[in-house]
DNA sequence: TTTATATACGATAATATTAGTCGTATTTAA
DNA sequence: TTAAATACGACTAATATTATCGTATATAAA
């Protein structure tokens, strides 16, 4: 429980790598893939979806590759965790409330708080503080 | 990524239950059961669990059941997750370091962070906080 | 002493989520 | 024209979570 996922794992490998270089060099999946052992497949995704995002910058082509698109003492943990994986929540009832006893739950409040606390901690977190 | 699971959910809801009661009052599996829309086999087990881990008593016999066994406010969410869920991190590379590329990875100690910030931020709040 | 109703718990099945792969299209430097 | 890169939907595999089954044991009450 409370795991993060690959995705994120994965994310957070490629803008560390890329925070090592000068801003505006590029950086291929295949490079990040081979250097940490990471399937490309599934990085190359990740990557893709982080440029729809914003994050990164795609320049496409043969000798393309990403770079960072923006600052990322900008972006929150929980942002970057909720553009990667969608609503961060520690129950999906706060999103889709198809439960069925949700009348009769004694515990909607309570983990509700905990929850606030917890996207508390994500929202003052930068993904910068993190990459850096 | 980073949800609870149900057993923790029942857990709380029935920990929750038990407080309503006077302390020494009995609660049965079924009552929690039924009145929560919970399935009955698997709160079983999550009771039997909290009781081995002291934080219930179990009754045996035909009028039996549980009641809250400790002071709740003494037992952190951190040491409740970690009794019903087993260690608490969001990587499991904290754990066991079957992790191929443990050498090459670059997010290890960032990531480590982030973790000591969530299991902090369990650590600070008590059962009794969020079932009181 | 029998019955009904509890807890105790290992084994297994069902389901959902996560992780990873495949195939194909497009872009662009050389 | 070719090689190497991004783009992306569809699919499969692996894993983790959730739920059920079957059986044993305990005990209050009829």
């Amino acid at each position: 429980m409370l795991k993060i996922t690959r995705k994120v794992e994965y994310a957070l490998i490629a803008l560390r790598h890329m925070q090592l270089k000068q801003p505006e060099e590029l950086t291929s999946t295949k490079e990040i893939a081979t250097r940490y052992g990471v399937p490309q497949q599934l990085l190359a995704k990740t990557l893709q979806h982080m440029a729809r995002d914003g994050i990164l910058e795609a320049v496409q082509g043969s000798a393309g590759g990403y770079r960072v698109a923006t600052n990322l003492d900008k972006i929150s943990m929980k942002d970057f965790f909720e553009k990667l994986e969608g609503p961060l929540g520690m129950m999906d009832c706060y999103f889709d409330s198809d439960c069925i006893q949700i009348g009769a739950c004694n515990i909607r409040v309570p983990i509700q708080r905990i929850n606030d606390n917890m996207r508390n901690l994500f929202s003052q977190m930068s993904v910068q503080e993190v990459t850096q």
